[in-house]
DNA sequence: TCATTATACGTAACCGGTTACGTAAATTAA
DNA sequence: TTAATTTACGTAACCGGTTACGTATAATGA
């Protein structure tokens, strides 16, 4: 195998200690004897073992992110977030993709357990008690990000509510009044009990004294294709509608897709906004009008927080951003 | 902190080495043992340290992803293939955002070192000398994803000239003869000599006595933006172009953007073909016609091949998969 | 000058597992 | 019944670092 830390010792003439302070600039030596360990190391083209170190530190210097998929724009753009703090940190990120999958979710939970994980970042996951209990028990600091919970792990999210609110309104404010809604799996929600995005949508609806219909709402994933098929089942049930405002720029993007190839022109015929206002948004033929989450700012925000827990140990506070309609093509008056 | 091996040990009263055996399925040790000790393992809720482990077995269970970007939608595709296949076996994976920037990977190259991974996967990336020497002297398994090279290392990648080459064919076919060619970074390639998905484009070209004009080919880099811009600067350069051949397909989907913005027709007056078949392209206005390299092939059988070299140390020879032009919308005859 | 303190190391235990080797007890063979 | 073999463990070294503690030497102070 490579060198180690005695051969290193041996050929410089000094023991493993000198080496390892030397290593970790921690003093206690001559700079002769600095310069001639420096050139060993050099010379061997040393490397120490992170495993090693890592037993001894119990610090691995890696945290583990689940998300729920890795085809999702947004979550990529977290994952980018993320691994991006992490790398000026010297941490590194180990991705584990859990589909959204309670079993799956428990079987990465523990693998990141067994591989002494620094922290923790789930994304866009609604924490069940199943992975609190555990988490808590791994006793690593987590925090959610585009996610809450009611259990005290700290998050990062935007205020879904309200920007849902605005969303809709905006459409309202556009002369809109057959307003319909495409929205992610309602069953992921079972903890919260309430689905903000959906809340907001309707609250909007009914401050602006706008009839509401359940059958105005199309329940389904989160992809495109999601948008897709979603933009038909809702066509079918309530076909004069103006506008759509889909939970998420996925779906918005599938519905931009469903309605071009069935000749319904966007906005002319049909206004859609999106949530999150990822990147793709602003390729799309026309450019998507979206509820922008600063998700940017999101994912850097909860790495930092994480790496401030794994530093000091204090608890945090959560963190709710603020949201912003970018205005682009796919909206128009009514 | 948590149990360890001792704490089981002692309150089962047998000694580490049984419990170790035991939790490896050695044998050399009776039913009635095994039992007891798993009741303690599952009282105390113990789980062993992967990484006191992976001192002793020089055996991480992780390995390293190389990535130039994590928002083009073809490296996360192969992230998540890749993802899956070491899931399935038991392995975590490490992503390194390198922004096909050399310190940046060489640094992350280091960091992979110290922790020692079991294999390395570089996605889309140039293998360049620096990082070849690098891995060597690693000693890990390594294999390419996408890119091929000189130096001996196992790779997966589709045959891009040839796939360049049907593609082109494929315009000219439908009576297209004033082509242009939006192609990524030629730095990039300083290693390979030749830009593969370039030189299949001119042979096609010359091959069918279409005349080709340097000027016809607009270098960018690889993202969404270089397409927006890099139609632009074409069409400015030769405006008479009645299709255009990308690169990728996150040119194309610019390319596309653009060309909505500007008012151009696709595909009644411009064509785009693009490569890679993303999934995206399903769900562009058009959807977008392109090459398929059967990426999804492509990522599984990198990891596969990378664990077949980890787990046997046979050497493994290159893959070069299949192409395939998926018809869609956004090509028509001229 | 001698006592005191600081500096520059070395020694060895430790982190939490794995495993080669040794051995007592149980089983099988002769 | 006794010898040979197998089974079921325990002991202790080892993986490659870190670090508490001890000590000889050098520097400082009285």
């Amino acid at each position: 195998m490579a060198y180690t830390i005695k051969d290193v010792a041996q050929t410089a003439n000094v023991s493993t200690a000198t080496v390892s302070r030397i290593l970790n600039d921690q003093g206690g030596y001559s700079e002769k004897t600095k310069r001639k360990v420096l050139n060993v190391i050099q010379e061997l083209d040393y490397y120490p073992s992170g495993i090693a170190r890592g037993l001894t530190n119990k610090r691995t210097n890696t945290i583990g992110v689940l998300v729920p998929n890795l085809t999702s724009s947004l979550v990529t753009e977290f994952l980018d977030g993320i691994e991006s703090v992490a790398h000026n940190i010297g941490s590194s990120v180990i991705v584990c993709h859990t589909e959204s999958h309670g079993i799956k979710t428990m079987k990465y939970l523990q693998l990141l357990h067994e591989k002494r994980i620094d922290g923790l970042i789930l994304a866009s996951t609604v924490l069940k008690k199943e992975y609190y209990d555990y988490v808590e028990k791994m006793g690593v600091p987590v925090v959610l990000l585009s996610a809450y919970s009611e259990f005290p792990v700290p998050y990062v999210t935007a205020n879904d509510y309200e920007a849902a609110y605005t969303g809709t309104k905006y459409l309202i404010q556009k002369g809109h009044k057959k307003i319909g809604m495409i929205s992610g799996n309602k069953e992921e929600w079972i903890a919260g009990n309430l689905i903000p995005r959906v809340e907001g949508f309707k609250d909007a609806l009914s401050d602006n004294n706008i009839s509401f219909n359940e059958s105005c709402i199309e329940y389904g994933k989160f992809s495109i294709d999601d948008g897709v098929t979603g933009l038909k089942h809702l066509l079918n049930r309530v076909p004069d509608l103006t506008a759509i405002f889909t939970e998420n720029d996925e779906i918005g993007m599938g519905v931009l897709s469903a309605a071009y190839n069935s000749g319904i022109k966007v906005p002319e015929k049909l206004s859609v906004i999106g949530m999150d206002d990822i990147n793709l948004c602003n390729f799309m033929s026309p450019p998507l009008t979206s509820v922008s989450l600063s998700h940017n700012e999101m994912a850097e925000k909860a790495a930092n927080l994480m790496f401030k827990m794994i530093n000091s140990d204090t608890e945090v506070s959560n963190c709710i951003l603020d949201y912003q309609i970018i205005e682009r093509q796919s909206v128009c008056s009514q």
